[in-house]
DNA sequence: AAATGTTGCTAACACACGTTAGCTTAGTAT
DNA sequence: ATACTAAGCTAACGTGTGTTAGCAACATTT
């Protein structure tokens, strides 16, 4: 009888949805099957629900922990007193080390939230919309100011939000650059598409 | 008896791969059956298969007519004379394009290549790491040349391919800005992160 | 009109999936 | 030691999946 391994401060549920986010972001969430799971947790497929309701509560919580991480992230930058390309650099940079170091939590709630079901999806897709348009509004407060190209707004967070999902292949890649070296190329490149001097 | 319609030039197979390619880009490869896609076709399930091999051949068809149009353009906009920095412009300007006008495909080659079986998916991956390579290459050529900033060329290459990427939010938005104004902007950002006079 | 290939249908297969029921064993508290 | 809960196991369920076999209707050529 195997039993899961668990740390202080860790629950088996915790192990479980851990190992999820992993399957879940190489497979796919429907390709990923429940066998898959246990296996990768080292427990036969029915005892994963002594911990879990179903499949589809794992995508609810990896989902809705990444999208509140990034609510309170822009709570806590819209309080404080930057200029509007401070604000926008310091989500971007918060946006590449979730990307870093919460990989595969992130990059499932990225592609798989389409596979909730509907309270939850309804719930997801607003929480979505209104966090860009959050991070628009910062744009144009930047825009307004002439510290920002006069460009479209909700184009440029697409552009940003997307591009840094792109960390995906870097984390694949075999040779990878430094996080450290990537953050800052990102953020060159980004950032400076942003600001006015450019051509 | 309900036979599929077709116009000239447009074989049967034609007809299933575009609707296959909307199925799955709306529900992804996995979670779309082929009975959901028989329903779309118009026909029972079973008489899909006097006109295709299995689902995973729409997969290939659909990914692999993708990768070989960019395939095509790369080879093209290199044999021509042109600054690195237009060149860049160029295959995004084509990139934007594709993502406008065969979205689908484009997506579902972007993000469902995964399931693809084994000779097609190392071969496909090959193709991406080639192009992408060849990419990276003309941004160097323009480092070199001191026409693009000194920063890293596959983190470039990345953020811009997944940045195009991102027409997919806007293609499915209500309130959209025109397609011309959706490239300008893009490449008003992408570009303007690439060129050494900001900032 | 006859013959032939094309395209559709129904029925069914084998299999993988998420999940439940019922039972056993391991750990914890009394 | 005893009782209780937590966590595992086996077996099996119902359902949905991709696909095949065999047959009927249509379209096209002879």
């Amino acid at each position: 009888m195997a039993r899961i391994k668990t740390e202080k401060n860790i629950s088996r549920k915790d192990v479980i949805v851990t190992k999820a986010a992993i399957l879940f972001r190489e497979k796919g969430f429907k390709a990923a099957s429940m066998r898959d799971l246990a296996e990768a947790v080292g427990v036969e497929a029915a005892s994963l629900y002594n911990h879990i309701k179903s499949k589809t509560e794992l995508l609810h919580v990896i989902c809705f922990g990444v999208a509140n991480r990034f609510m309170q992230k822009i709570d806590e930058i819209e309080s404080e007193q930057f200029t509007a390309l401070e604000k926008v650099e310091k989500l971007l940079r918060f946006h590449i080390s979730e990307m870093i170091n919460h990989y595969e939590e992130v990059y499932v709630s990225d592609r798989e939230w389409k596979h909730l079901s509907d309270p939850y999806l309804s719930n997801f897709q607003n929480q979505r919309r209104i966090y860009r348009k959050r991070f628009a509004a910062i744009i144009e407060e930047g825009i307004r100011q002439d510290k920002i190209k006069k460009i479209d707004a909700p184009t440029a967070v697409l552009i940003m939000l997307h591009a840094i999902s792109g960390i995906e292949s870097w984390h694949r890649s075999t040779q990878k650059i430094s996080a450290e070296a990537l953050e800052e190329n990102m953020i060159t490149i980004l950032v400076g598409g942003l600001t006015p001097q450019s051509s």
